[in-house]
RNA sequence: GCCCGGGUGGCGAAAUCGGCAGACGCAACGGACUUAAAAUCCGUAGCCUCGCAAGGGGCGUGCGGGUUCAAUUCCCGCCCCGGGCACCA
């Protein structure tokens, strides 16, 4: 048969055409092969895909359909993160509501994802701006209200001015908002709900030993730091006038140490009872603080004229405010060791506060403490009453103890972790299902009046309060309880919501009773593979994770974690940056596709780096993948129906064939550096291009096959294409991936670098399995290995079978 | 400041357990085909150096040391880049 040319857009648009019924990818219910759930982060649905989606896709496709040729039962799905600001945004600029836009992008999107032929089964697609999504969102925070963890208390939060609304914690990065890089979130005071997440700290915390291994060492890292457990004790110190203050302290043994209490300015004590200038200094350091944000702070304080005694000592100190003292931490308040805490130094240098030593280092004298620095080590008690000459250790312990036991404090967990606020002053967004009643208070919305719908049609002005605000058939309704008059809630759910369960959705997308099914959930959970951007390592990844353990609690999943395996792939930079619609340097992906195919785009964000690596995009890289795939496609075409050679380089070629799909096998298996695999399959066809007219019409046959079966995770239109050239029946994901033959790949000579003193001097061929004794004399029979050595006496060989041979001579 | 990654040709990278550094690809150069170009096919190529040539020698994985017959790989000390955390008491 003639050499066919490659034409990407002929092959991709008629297979595109014949696949679009989805049938292909459909995940079974009721299966007697094992399952596999392999899962992409769902995407937002900006408008386009680039080309930093189509490497995470990529990916998970390529796993997928490699799973599914490995005879398992794939469940593949794929949704879309659709609430969230910039549709409002879009709606105040193009006066088009939020939810027709946001349908719009998904549509336009979605096509795209067609396009590149990835596995998703489509029946399960999961949309969270739609209600028959969002009501569970609602029905799972009044089970979270029932038991307690969901919560509404007033509290200081984080404002974005420009998103004008509150953001978590997490939301904000170096003091700003993480939308709106340097717009420095404010600190209002408003009623909030919350997410008890605290509650589950210790669980989130512990259950990371579940994860070891299997997700990444950084990502279990930056959320053990993020839920910051850390362990120590709360005392009280006893203020004139007034009664106890509370302090948090992981280092209570040096609690005779404290020659100062320093508050937060946020500290209730500082509004009640500090002197006038206090008060007004801790004013102007409240307001520094929502202003300033970024970085490193001058440490800055103001004597309260209160006093205080340490209930150990019996000493009267006095009491400051401080503005690097945290209110949302511990108690707000400390006890300053500027003798043994670095930040306490700085700050009692600073206002002439009293220095005073009580730990010495095990080996040392309380004389030997520096006085121009904090001495933070562990050591031994000293002057420190009935406690000296206690180790540290000890100390804490019997301290504590004593706290407890005489009801002035008690040894203590403080965590960094807080809860999560959950209320956003959005319209686009999940509506909070609460009512409130003046007689009855906050009453949940029954679950048979579910969902709470976002009314559609709204004015988005931006400006003032939430729009939902201004929406009176949403906002006035009867109280369920008492049938008064009364408000609906207008604040809507952080989008991160919908994102913490969506996974489980899948597993039963149309299911009107409930979430999900419970029974789906056991066959198909845990995932077995998540794979996205390290961008979600502490948002995204510990939200789901908390969800998944109030579920459990519920009794709605058995699973202590969602995720098994975690993969975060590495960023698609361009130009130096990471790909984003500020730097204007985004590469769409439908235009990638255009010019030279999704298969090639596909191909290309596989081999350019290793998958966990950033990557950058080179167009001409695209070129030379396209190349490979005109190559692979030129060859096939031309020897399908060759009449074959004599079969002299067959030997050779079936060996390179089955060594190249065991590594691409075992690169599926573990290791997943597609691009060598990619770069494996290009060796290949370099030889199969030389040893072309050698080959044997069996042989070729084996090799078309295995290669078109071995490239089709990556390139699924081209290797379609040629599963069909060489007349075979079925699509290529129905296909059993080919076992590679280990006779066939074993090398039987084996080329052995011969080494003088370390330096490579010739290269001898030996057959493959000889001895270190067989290889040395083959070695030493060598003529050119000969000549080399006889001028000097051999010391040492070393000689290590299959891989070198050394000799350590002395010159004669 | 602390905690992770990373540093290899002109470029993206490879070397899986301490054993031939630079596979594969991009860009480049040379040749074939072509009226010509594109496409395609074949070939050259780390750097320096000696030689008319075949061929030879030296250097080389951020820098400096160490272990070893042998180090991109292991150990110690630095430098640079990227990311995370950053008054968490």
């Amino acid at each position: 048969m003639p050499e066919k040319t490659y034409d990407h857009n002929e092959i991709e648009l008629k297979w595109h055409e014949r696949w679009k019924d989805d049938s292909l990818y459909k995940a079974e219910e009721n299966s007697t092969k094992p399952k596999y759930y392999v899962l992409e982060m769902l995407p937002y649905p900006s408008g386009a895909l680039h080309i930093g989606h189509i490497r995470n896709y990529s990916i998970g496709d390529a796993l997928a359909r490699y799973m599914w040729m490995r005879g398992y039962n794939v469940l593949h799905p794929m949704g879309w993160d659709a609430f969230g600001l910039p549709a409002e945004n879009a709606a105040m600029k193009n006066q088009r509501p939020p939810r027709e836009w946001t349908l719009a992008n998904i549509e336009k999107m979605k096509r795209t994802h067609r396009r590149f032929a990835f596995s998703y089964d489509w029946d399960r697609e999961v949309t969270t701006c739609e209600p028959e999504y969002y009501r569970w969102n609602q029905w799972f925070f009044l089970r979270m209200l029932e038991r307690g963890l969901a919560y509404r208390k007033k509290a200081l939060v984080n404002w974005c001015p420009l998103c004008a609304t509150v953001l978590a914690n997490e939301q904000v990065v170096d003091g700003c908002c993480w939308r709106h890089e340097g717009t420095p979130v404010e600190q209002r005071a408003l009623e909030q709900w919350f997410l008890r997440t605290t509650a589950y700290a210790d669980a989130l915390l512990n259950d990371i030993s579940q994860l070891e291994g299997k997700w990444p060492e950084r990502v279990l890292t930056m959320q053990r730091n993020w839920i910051g457990r850390s362990e120590g004790a709360e005392v009280d110190f006893t203020l004139d006038g007034y009664g106890p203050v509370r302090v948090f302290t992981t280092r209570i043994d040096t609690i005779y140490g404290a020659t100062c209490l320093i508050l937060a300015p946020e500290h209730e004590i500082v509004r009640t009872m500090a002197s006038p200038e206090a008060q007004a200094h801790a004013k102007k350091m409240i307001d520094a603080r929502a202003t300033q944000g970024l970085g490193d702070v001058e440490k800055e304080g103001c004597d309260t004229g209160l006093t205080a005694i340490n209930r150990f000592s019996g000493e009267r100190i006095p009491v400051w405010v401080g503005n690097f003292v945290l209110m949302g931490y511990g108690t707000g308040a400390i006890m300053a060791v500027p003798a043994h805490d670095e930040r306490d130094f700085e700050f009692c240098t600073k206002y002439g506060i009293n220095i005073r030593p009580v730990i010495r280092p095990v080996d040392g004298a309380l004389a030997d403490v520096p006085l121009n620095e904090a001495f933070g080590n562990y050591g031994v008690v000293e002057n420190s009453g009935q406690y000296s000459g206690m180790p540290s250790a000890q100390a804490r312990k019997e301290m504590a103890a004593h706290a407890e036991r005489e009801d002035f404090g008690k040894a203590a967990v403080t965590f960094r972790i807080k809860d999560w606020g959950v209320s956003r002053q959005r319209y686009w967004g999940t509506p909070i299902p609460v009512i409130h009643c003046e007689k009855c208070g906050v009453v949940p919305v029954p679950d048979d009046q579910l969902p709470v719908l976002l009314p559609q049609q709204i004015q988005i002005t931006g400006k003032g309060r939430s729009p939902l605000d201004e929406v009176p058939e949403f906002v006035n309704v009867n109280c369920p309880q008492c049938g008064e008059p009364a408000r609906r809630e207008t604040d809507t759910m952080d989008t991160f919501v919908d994102s913490s369960w969506y996974f489980y959705r899948y597993c039963d997308p149309k299911n009107t009773t409930a979430p999900y099914d419970s029974k789906k959930i056991d066959y198909w959970f845990p995932i077995d593979q998540y794979i996205g951007g390290v961008e979600h390592a502490i948002l995204h990844l510990i939200y789901s994770r908390f969800w998944t353990k109030v579920m459990r609690d519920i009794g709605l999943t058995t699973c202590d974690e969602p995720v098994r395996k975690l993969f975060t792939q590495g960023m698609v930079i361009r130009n130096g940056t990471k790909m984003s619609k500020s730097v204007g340097n985004v590469v769409a992906a439908d235009d990638v596709a255009d010019k030279h195919g999704a298969d090639s785009a596909r191909l290309f964000a596989l081999f350019a780096a290793p998958p966990e690596k950033d990557v950058d995009w080179i167009d001409a890289g695209v070129e030379g993948v396209y190349r490979f795939l005109g190559r692979v496609f030129r060859f096939v075409t031309r020897n399908v129906d060759a009449p074959g050679g004599d079969g002299s380089a067959d030997k050779d070629v079936l060996r390179k064939l089955h060594q190249t799909l065991q590594r691409i096998t075992e690169d599926f298996d573990s290791r997943w550096h597609f691009n060598t695999s990619i770069a494996q399959m290009m060796e290949l066809v370099n030889v199969l291009y030389a040893e072309e007219s050698r080959i044997s019409a069996a042989a070729m046959r084996q090799c078309l096959e295995i290669l078109t079966l071995m490239l089709s995770p990556f390139a699924p239109y081209v290797t379609q294409e040629l599963w069909q050239e060489m007349g075979n029946e079925g699509a290529v994901i129905k296909q059993s991936w080919p076992a590679f033959n280990a006779d066939l790949a074993r090398a039987t000579d084996v080329e052995i670098p011969v080494q003088i003193n370390g330096k490579l001097r010739t290269r001898i061929t030996v057959p493959v399995g000889l001895d270190k004794a067989a290889l040395e004399a083959a070695a030493r029979a060598d003529q050119s290995v000969a000549t080399l050595i006889s001028t000097a006496t051999v010391v040492k060989v070393i000689a290590v079978p299959e891989k070198l041979i050394n000799f350590v001579v002395r010159p004669n």
